[in-house]
DNA sequence: ACAATAAAAGACAACAGCGTCTTTTATTAT
DNA sequence: ATAATAAAAGACGCTGTTGTCTTTTATTGT
């Protein structure tokens, strides 16, 4: 729709690591798919990819798994939309041409550049510590199993 | 990135149509193509189904080609989405659950909500007969090559 | 040291979106 | 009737996304 499921995935899967009572400890990848309703190999990879670019951590071994830092709270959607999708995604002209411009618009451009800028300010301030917020608070859920 | 990037074709293609000044006329999908530099036989396809659907028309043999009606002026963006990628393409959960469901949101749902609306909004109320305003105006171009 | 554990890594399969190429069918003009 | 034309239809290939499965590597506890 607008990012991809993989991107979506992680995002999940940062939160739920964030979670208040999830931050202080490793969780594997077995629970963490279990919660989250993903297949498991998959959001393997995808947090494996996480690990290698510095925004989450691992540990192997028995009583591994899965962790965050508390700076993770600080973390924008913005920076996982980054590292997992690129910032392309949102640079595509609305209606499949080759380039999206401002000098040389399509027909569309000027709706969908309003709606873009909001969605990418979106992305800019909302942190994982405000997704945190939400579901702590309960007015949000990770999974979707009610 | 919202629509399919076939879905960007056939706006583009049914707008060229409906131009002032190739409303009167058919046109062959070797122009066209050439015109909106979008590959040949791909276009071709997403035109045949929009005259299996009704809202374009087209003849074979010499001088065939596609063509549309008066009427085509006053369908909205929506229309055109509904036959190729359909709805569901703006019923999607952005963080990838199963569904979007407002009783049972996730964390980035109130914030989606509303740029949906305006997404559909949009669509809703865009016409092409306004698209082609904008072309016949020159405040936009279909191609892309200035 | 050794066995158990869990992430990391690799290979591979299914699928959809996008695109190309060829053959068929309908229409027109001669 | 016949030939030329252009859309319609079909077959196929490429690529990226999504997902599964197996093997390897690092860590821990005994
Ligand atoms: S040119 Fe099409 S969205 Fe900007
Ligand atoms: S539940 Fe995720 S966008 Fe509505």
């Amino acid at each position: 729709m607008v990012i991809s499921k993989t991107c979506g995935y992680a995002i999940r899967g940062v939160v739920f690591l964030s979670l208040d009572q999830n931050r202080t400890k490793k969780i594997g990848i077995v629970e963490i798919a279990e919660e989250l309703q993903i297949p498991q190999h998959f959001l393997s990879k995808i947090l494996q990819n996480l690990v290698n670019k510095g925004l989450i951590y691992s540990v192997r071994g028995p009583h591994g798994g899965f962790f965050t830092k508390e700076p993770i709270l600080k973390t924008t959607i913005l920076d996982i939309v980054k590292i997992v999708d690129g910032l392309s995604v949102l640079k595509k002209c609305f209606l499949g041409r080759e380039e999206c411009s401002s000098e040389n618009p399509c027909p569309m451009h000027d709706e969908f550049e309003s709606c873009r800028e909001g969605i990418f300010d979106t992305f800019r301030n909302k942190t994982i510590g405000d997704l945190v917020q939400g579901v702590e608070s309960g007015e949000t859920t990770l999974s979707g199993i009610a």
